[in-house]
DNA sequence: ACTTAAATGAAAAAGCTTCTCATTCTTATT
DNA sequence: AATAAGAATGAGAAGCTTTTTCATTTAAGT
């Protein structure tokens, strides 16, 4: 019911949103670039141009139905938003991204938040590295 | 002395690398755009091409002088290497920021990193919340 | 000073992303 | 269903930041 997720957010039913919608939820990957996206479609046979790939994922951003990240692989990321929390552990040479969940850091933060004197609402924790894959690579 | 910051850094003592150096030291601001560093070079006198702000900047991260950050503006930002490394705190009401660091989180990390195959090269995290005066102020 | 390898500047090129504008499509209304 | 009005799209141009190219200049050791 992709439809619903559009008109929920204001914006019409068309052909690409809805392409694009799906090719987010659907695919097993969950982060991409606005050029996967592009490719993804041209694979699944819908010629959708790479403009409005990007101008769909920023209104679904600005929807609140996908999270952009800014790696330090120098383009935007694009996530769904499905609600469950959990950082990020990105390469630094293929931009390959991981995500984790660490109990005890997210409880630290809490702490560091109160001690300081902050009422916490939010963070943002990325990890870089070099991957398995990578290393065997240098 | 900054020639000796240079030597060490395997990099040779140059007017450009000086210069840019000097800049990154001197101003007030602690964060530059490769554009800011060339428009503090003009106004500083020295005619220095973009390309080499750009080189430069690059050489002084892999020497670690430097770091690059990937903030959501669409350009580099870098920060002098002070040597104390921390994290930041920002409220996002009135956008003050405090530093912390948190020995336990650092090593979480790299415990986190090596399950997930990485070699962990450098972290990001940032808290967000509301700050004590502007929880006041709710 | 001299030599050699490295650094620089200017301009071109390369990525990623946004904008323009003519055409097409969605939606609400007959 | 047909229509009208406005929004969305596609293709290419343009915009920005950053990197590369290459001829020229400069630093550092002999």
């Amino acid at each position: 019911m992709e439809s619903k997720d559009l008109r929920n957010a204001g914006l019409k039913v068309t052909l690409p949103r809805v392409k694009i919608l799906e090719i987010l939820e659907t695919s097993k990957a969950r982060h991409f670039s606005a050029e996967d996206v592009y490719k993804l479609l041209l694979e699944s046979g819908e010629e959708i141009g790479l403009a409005t790939v990007y101008r769909v994922l920023t209104q679904f951003e600005a929807a609140g139905l996908v999270t952009r990240h800014h790696f330090d692989t120098g383009h935007s990321v694009f996530e769904m938003n499905l609600g469950n929390h959990h950082d990020h552990i990105v390469c630094v040479k293929c931009g390959r991204v991981d995500e984790f969940f660490d109990e005890t850091i997210e409880k630290l933060q809490h702490d560091i938040s109160e001690k300081a004197g902050y009422k916490m609402t939010d963070h943002c924790l990325y990890i870089y590295g070099v991957c398995e894959e990578c290393q065997k690579l240098e």
